[in-house]
DNA sequence: TTGAAAGCGATACCAT
DNA sequence: ATGGTATCGCTTTCAA
């Protein structure tokens, strides 16, 4: 039961009779240490137990090793799959995450934002947010910064996209080519990069095939999954309406789906459905969504690495990466039938 | 575009002509400053944007204020849920949350653990972890921790439980009322004091009712949806088995139907399902599980107000609070009929 | 009430 | 290859 103390550098460079520089040198890795007084030092610290103080060491680097997640929402588990990829990936790195929950709400947003800055972090990856925000203010603050699905009109920034236009386009395209002439759209965001692409791709589709959009059909959504199961008692309240829909994520899809089960309403014999993003649970017997995935691990991946880039290397030169939707045909889409 | 450089406190007390003691306590709401002095200090800084560097505020003072959170997947919407509450409630303190991943592994949970040390945090909040670790580790980090549904034998700590004897009680109940004789049970992490209690619940129940329990009916699991698949794969593979299960977790459970469904096995007909967690998932249609509610919003914030108080109170005693388990009846379980 | 100055624990530059 | 020391930005004790 021997007492840890928290031993510093000072305790160490005592007991061994060297300097504090000494044996930050050595613990580090860095030039300027003979070999046997490294081991030594190494051997030394790791007996004791000596762990250096990362606030310490953060403030005179002026940065902390912690990068900082922002995303709209932690329940929903397209992002917990994104989080723990990049998490597994960061880690290698020596990077730990720090996660802030924006709530799909810009004030929360900046608040993190401040927050991180406040704390140093070493960077900052934002996910899909709400709205763009300043970016004098983002600039400004000087810290590495990578986007996820979320464009910029800058183009000096990191960022990882999925294509969402053609996510759009081949979602709505799928249902075309399945005869579907009148299909609708359930909205993520309205003020998301992410929403408006794809639902251009969704236009441009209608437009190919000389297919109307309808105002009414173009339904408002919040990701979340209770939306779903509303915008799915509106819709069948409705005399006239789309046969298939195009809608805003896999969440708000099986929301939709849960309030079809309540009112009987066979799935995809009555309405076809595609959503987005491919979590794992839209696998499930008794959903198999059709779905665009966004290769969550890929995206993740992708980002972390880009991060990881910018911290180690800020002159290196600013990288798009984007990645091809992938259609995942499962239960909820079929022929149109004329009825 | 006014260039928003970092200000330090030094910055702010020489541009004000006082010393840097004063904007701190200004700043900090610590008595010993004038209330007007205070006031035009606290504009100024307002004005020009100034915001203290955590960091060195956290250096002096010996912590930061970050919560860390300790727990086994961040993809179990149950953790999900969880982070979401006692990220809510911590906010509202001015802590913000850290969220590690330890893959219900007991080397990981003990990296992560260090780094929290390293990094000063505030305190740790950790969840049901695979095994209990050296008590005197986490007692000579000397950080204040509190713990959710996991038990040391060490009474000097705070936590938060689900009475999970009861748990695994009343679920055996349940399907003990419905006339069930033969039930199975499927685990958690076998070193988990989770799954130690709920099984000792599950025991007594059947204990009571002079019902045996069969060595081969206890199955292991790992909390994982996959897992819960393989075991239907398997269990279904046998010639005699129960008519009704006990599962770890909604995950399992909803993994397991997942199988039942591609099998074309009819749950409850041909089985009834218990399940924990009570997820939002669950309560879909398709699923509707049965199911022990760990009351996850209380659980957060109590735990929640359990490491404020800890932090800001060091002395206070401890405590340890337990909620009640509450079962919720849906469509996974039914009478037995013999068949 | 206010200011001066000593930490907090590490890093990094400048000597030797 | 080593040691001495200023520095990071803030808090806090001690004097005035």
């Amino acid at each position: 039961m021997k007492s840890k103390k928290k031993y510093t550098i000072t305790d160490v460079a005592d007991m061994l009779g060297v300097s504090r520089a000494t044996v930050s040198r050595a613990l580090n890795g860095t030039s300027g240490v003979g070999p046997e007084l490294r081991e030594k030092i190494i051997a030394f610290a790791e007996e004791i137990g000596y762990r250096p103080n990362t606030l310490a060491r953060s403030l005179s680097k002026g940065r902390v090793n912690i990068i900082g997640l922002i995303f709209g929402d932690v329940r929903n588990p397209f992002y917990s799959e994104l989080t723990f990829y990049i998490q597994k990936a960061l880690e290698r790195y020596g990077y730990t995450v720090m996660i802030f929950n924006s709530e799909y709400d810009r004030e929360r947003e900046a608040r993190s934002i401040e927050t991180a800055r406040e704390l140093c972090l070493a960077g900052l990856i934002l996910f899909t947010v709400v709205t763009n925000m300043e970016e004098e203010q983002l600039r400004a603050m000087n810290i590495p910064i990578v986007f996820v699905n979320r464009t910029l009109e800058l183009q000096n920034y990191d960022s990882v996209l999925l294509d969402n236009f053609r996510a759009g386009y081949i979602a709505t395209m799928h249902l075309i080519e399945l005869g579907h002439k009148r299909i609708g759209f359930v909205c993520g965001h309205q003020q998301s990069s992410v929403t408006v692409q794809r639902f251009e791709g969704y236009r441009q589709a209608l437009k190919t095939y000389y297919l109307t959009m309808q105002e009414e059909d173009v339904i408002p959504g919040d990701l979340k999954m209770k939306r779903g199961y509303e915008v799915a008692e509106e819709f069948f309240r409705r005399e006239e309406r789309p046969s298939a829909l195009v809608i805003g994520n896999d969440l708000m899809a099986l929301g939709f789906l849960d309030c079809c089960k309540e009112k009987e309403i066979e799935i995809p014999e009555e309405l076809s459905i595609v959503s987005f993003d491919n979590i794992d649970f839209a696998n499930l017997n008794g959903f198999k969504l059709t779905t665009i995935s966004q290769r969550v691990e890929e995206m993740g991946e992708k980002a972390a690495e880009l991060m990881v880039r910018r911290v180690e290397h800020p002159e290196s030169e600013y990288k798009r990466i984007i990645l091809e939707p992938q259609l995942v045909v499962r239960d909820t889409t079929r022929e149109y039938k004329e009825t």
